[in-house]
DNA sequence: CCGAATCGCTTGCAAACGCAAGCATATTGC
DNA sequence: GCAATATGCTTGCGTTTGCAAGCGATTCGG
């Protein structure tokens, strides 16, 4: 039981990796973006309004505030995203997506879906996978900022 | 189809994400060393002979050779590994592990475990744990250095 | 054999990241 | 109200990482 889930913890974090190498080339040669600046555009992409604030960024990716404000910074300079103040909390700095950047991540989806599609490539059937979703959904099921 | 793939996808990164970060915090604080050097520990151990050269260690690990260097120096200082050369060809520089870093991976180990417990908790029951497992299993079927 | 290509490892450099500290703004307790 | 605390963001510093270049050692082709 307890040797289970170290196994399948394991096994996850090394499929993990894996796939992130991989996308990470793919990412960098078609799209001029890293893994992690993907995942940001797709955290704004489905929130409301495409904006969030960059502690919410920050819990929702899991690495720290500071990174967050020097992952936007570089993309707000491209356009990919824009800066927005709250007109009731001066504190908040909300990261705003931009036309650009949605029409970025969403060119930058395909080539997810790609490689997607090539790690599960032909020894996965739907019921494998639909199964295998619930199973993972269940693991980040209290997590927030599920981007599926 | 493509779609599920992605979802999975995206789910199992998220995960591991989620993962990498509890841990962190625990082997950090409890063994002094990084999530990495814990996994670079674990190639070690089951490897024949408890060594393995360089590269090989890259490419299990899915980082660059350089890293791999990087890692070990300190590892090494502190006596959790060593060095040996090959007699046959004098470019291989394994790293081997030591009694101590044989140790070390036994205590890491269980703090890995109870970290993965927490992971699975309660809503997680023996088959579940099977399935999954062997569906995460065919995700790294055809890599090299499966730790489980 | 011997030059050319390959391989394993290391190092310089730049990019990415976390932590701790600092600053400005909000909220709370009295 | 006002000090004390908490929150959101940024910045300085050290650490980790990948890429490209370089170095020896090995292998390959003729």
């Amino acid at each position: 039981m307890e040797h289970l889930c170290l196994k399948n913890t394991i096994r996850l974090l090394q499929s993990a990796d894996q796939i992130k190498a991989r996308l990470s080339g793919d990412f960098a040669s078609v799209h001029g973006l890293s893994v992690n600046e993907v995942f940001l555009l797709m955290h704004l992409e489905q929130a409301p309004l495409h904006r969030l604030s960059r502690v919410e960024l920050a819990k929702r990716m899991h690495v720290s505030a500071s990174t967050v404000t020097r992952m936007a910074a570089p993309m707000e300079k491209i356009g990919l995203v824009s800066r927005q103040a709250d007109t009731r909390d001066a504190r908040l700095a909300f990261v705003v997506l931009s036309e650009s950047g949605l029409e970025k991540v969403k060119e930058a989806r395909v080539t997810f879906a790609k490689q997607a599609t090539y790690v599960f490539r032909d020894r996965w059937n739907d019921e494998d996978l639909e199964l295998f979703s619930a199973l993972l959904h269940r693991l980040i099921a209290d997590a927030p900022g599920d981007l599926t």
